[in-house]
DNA sequence: CTGTGGGCAGAAGGCCGACAA
DNA sequence: TTGTCGGCCTTCTGCCCACAG
């Protein structure tokens, strides 16, 4: 994580170049105001890893991956169209017949009310309505409301999440425009640098905890690594103090147009 | 600074419970987003004061306090009507008549363009007419694109200010609300506060400059204080480890509905 | 002196199918 | 299959004054 080679920050000679941890807790949470997500970490680093101490942190890697829920999505590049005041939003014919409700084919024209939650529990009603020649799905009522409220624009990316209890949950992803101000204005990037150095050592030193915050989508790299992939980049190319990687993430597949889960 | 008693901070027995700094440079910023305003301090501590040291100190400090700009301004709290899409801004008359350009009354009605700059050197446009029955002073066209932009509501203030060039200058402070999410999520308050001890630390053990971010009116308490009032505090009541203070700031004195300089 | 509300005209929002890529 | 457009009606915006506190 050294950055310039300024030498205004402190050295941590005691602070090993990777920290093996236990990962107490971690939250998943999202920026009220942007979405933006990350997690919320508290590590404990532990300090002689013994074969038994690795089996435990594998086993702790394996249930975490055990819970995840089936669930079918679809997402969206907004258009022009579906971000303009003039109209609503057209729904990609196999998405909305794969992820919304069914619609009732015998009213004329078909229609139903929607109810989506966001990552903030809020919920967001939409007229879908089945209608136009030829015909379409659309979100008509309340979708305009949704695109302010998200402050999005055409390029942005909208989600729709079909969960294992058939509840729609609704997620947005921001096109990458200009790296959201994450430099905060109350504290100087010096000391965000030695906050974090110095929270990790004073707990490696003490056998205490400390808290991060991660965000994939912010952080120049990864600087948290699942201990099973850690320990596979070991025994087959070898890490060096240095070396730089990257690991591919499970959401990264969203590169085209329009995905969804087969 | 010493929060909790939560004792997962580190503790600096080398960084003394006062640092006396000499201030290298400081410059007053604001938020993009918000308009809330801070001051960017680099600050370089000085090991021992001698005499000539704090001669030098306070001489620099009287140099600060010399460039006072002459200034005029007025301050208004926004009401319902000033902050609804109904209309526009109504301006309290000798506010008006004091601050703003004079009129031409031989118009019918008396109207002209006035153009104020705010902090991010945004310059904002606003028709100014003098009609109604009785006759007020009004900011019409351009007035709710402000509001807006700002997200101004009812309680909130607006200040004007005309400066020694004569220009129009445009402020706002908005009413107490929740306290504007400071705790960003980047970073742990763990590691903010540890962020700041250390690199305080670091730069006192090293005689380097450390850079600290200074929001008054988000602080909970003053933390950096002028070295002229801190010997005059030192040399009236004693300064002891823990004792609560507090100054009060020039801008504090905005507590009527509308205030200017005489 | 100034905050709010009614009147009114023009701008913007928003639902619709047509059409074409 | 779906992005954009013109048509058309509704809602909102915003400038005016009256009136009252």
């Amino acid at each position: 994580m050294r950055k310039d080679a300024d030498a205004q920050i402190p050295s941590y000679p005691n602070l090993p170049s990777k920290l093996i941890c236990i990962l107490h807790s971690v939250t998943m949470e999202s920026d009220p105001d942007t979405d933006e997500v990350y997690a919320r970490m508290t590590l404990q680093p532990v300090s002689n890893v013994t074969q038994c101490d690795k089996e435990i942190l594998l086993a702790s890697e394996l249930a975490l991956k055990q819970n995840k829920p089936q669930t079918e999505f679809f997402c969206k590049t907004l258009t022009a169209s579906d971000t303009s005041t003039h109209g609503g939003f057209s729904v990609p014919r196999r998405a909305a017949e794969r992820i919304f409700p069914r619609l009732d084919f015998s009213l004329q024209p078909p229609a139903q009310e929607l109810q989506a939650r966001d990552l903030h529990d809020t919920i967001w009603t939409f007229r879908h309505i089945f209608r136009g020649q030829p015909k379409r799905h659309l979100l008509t009522t309340g979708w305009s409301l949704f695109i302010s409220g998200k402050r999005l624009l055409a390029g942005d990316s909208v989600l729709f999440i079909r969960d294992a209890k058939q509840q729609l949950l609704l997620g947005i992803r921001r096109a990458n425009r200009q790296p959201t101000n994450l430099s905060s204005s109350v504290l100087s990037s010096d000391s965000m640098h030695i906050g974090v150095l110095a929270a990790a050592a004073h707990a490696a030193a003490n056998n205490s905890q400390f808290t991060i915050f991660y965000n994939p989508r912010a952080s120049p790299s990864e600087f948290v690594i699942p201990f099973a992939k850690y320990q596979k980049a070991v025994y087959g190319n070898q890490l060096s103090l240095g070396m730089r990687f990257r690991m591919m993430f499970e959401t990264e597949e969203s590169g085209t147009r329009s995905t969804w889960v087969q």
